[in-house]
DNA sequence: TGGTATTTGCAATGGACTTGCAATAAGAAG
DNA sequence: CTTCTTATTGCAAGTCCATTGCAAATACCA
């Protein structure tokens, strides 16, 4: 079972809402896959396991455990669809990506604190978020 | 007219392609236009300049723009659509959007050279592309 | 264990983008 | 300037990711 298990259902129903055996099971796939995963993953991997769970089911969790703040979306470069990952205990990070095999890797650092504050005196702008991605070849790929 | 025209009209000459009215009135519309656009925008604009041109038509000419090289294609976080901007003679650059009225900024800064020299050791991957984007606030809308 | 509000599955819908095909128009040749 | 070939366009239909409406199922508190 998952550890976060009884601070997330805590979460959940702090918001008025249920753990279900349908969230445990995204929860619970989110947690033992360490590439992002896409709707139609989850759904998949989850069918694999005799888990029977609806497409639409998938993305309304997805967007739950997001508002909760417990999973990240990502957008990435012309994939033209979201990818989801757990926040729960991680750094912040980024990611790169193999434009043959489409294999995604993570980046542990981040070098944007200081372009930050920069951008905010040039621009006006208050920043709080941003997204940076690589692409490029795998080891594998090249 | 456009400056930039009669090279591109070789441009397309030289890959069996033809310079044809609504091929000018899309990069005569990028040319005015400062922020990336998209192509329902790119529609929208030109039939209130009472160009007759389909929507179909605009994603086939930004398409063709792109593979020539002229045309660069923005995925920007969660808008869930791509916007294009005239690459021609600018230099490379990222963006910033406000969450609250989608207003797009240029950041002329890129701090990605070092770093990405880093990532290409830690991975082993080649590196060949990035993409950059802040959100936030813009004064306006503080 | 029952009652009620949340969640689910199914079907339908929405929005961005693509594809097939017949009609139109660019532009090279005469 | 006219003709001819071939690229391009517009329209309709289709694809893919994602969202919404609603009735049936189920979490979970009393």
């Amino acid at each position: 079972m998952l550890k976060l298990e009884p601070n997330i259902k805590k979460n959940l129903r702090a918001t008025g809402r249920r753990m279900t055996r349908t969230r445990q099971a995204v929860l619970s796939l989110l947690q033992k896959t360490r590439q992002p995963v896409s709707a139609t993953e989850i759904f998949e991997r989850l069918h694999q396991e005799k888990v029977a769970i609806d497409l639409v089911t998938v993305y309304r969790t997805v967007h739950v455990l997001k508002e909760l703040g417990l999973v990240l979306q990502l957008d990435l470069h012309q994939e033209g669809l979201s990818r989801y990952e757990l926040k729960e205990g991680r750094k912040h990070h980024h990611h790169i990506r193999c434009q043959i095999c489409g294999q995604i890797e993570d980046l542990l650092l981040c070098p944007l604190k200081k372009v930050t504050k920069l951008i905010e005196q040039q621009t006006q702008f208050i920043v709080d978020d941003h997204t940076l991605e690589f692409t490029g070849l795998c080891p594998q790929c090249q």
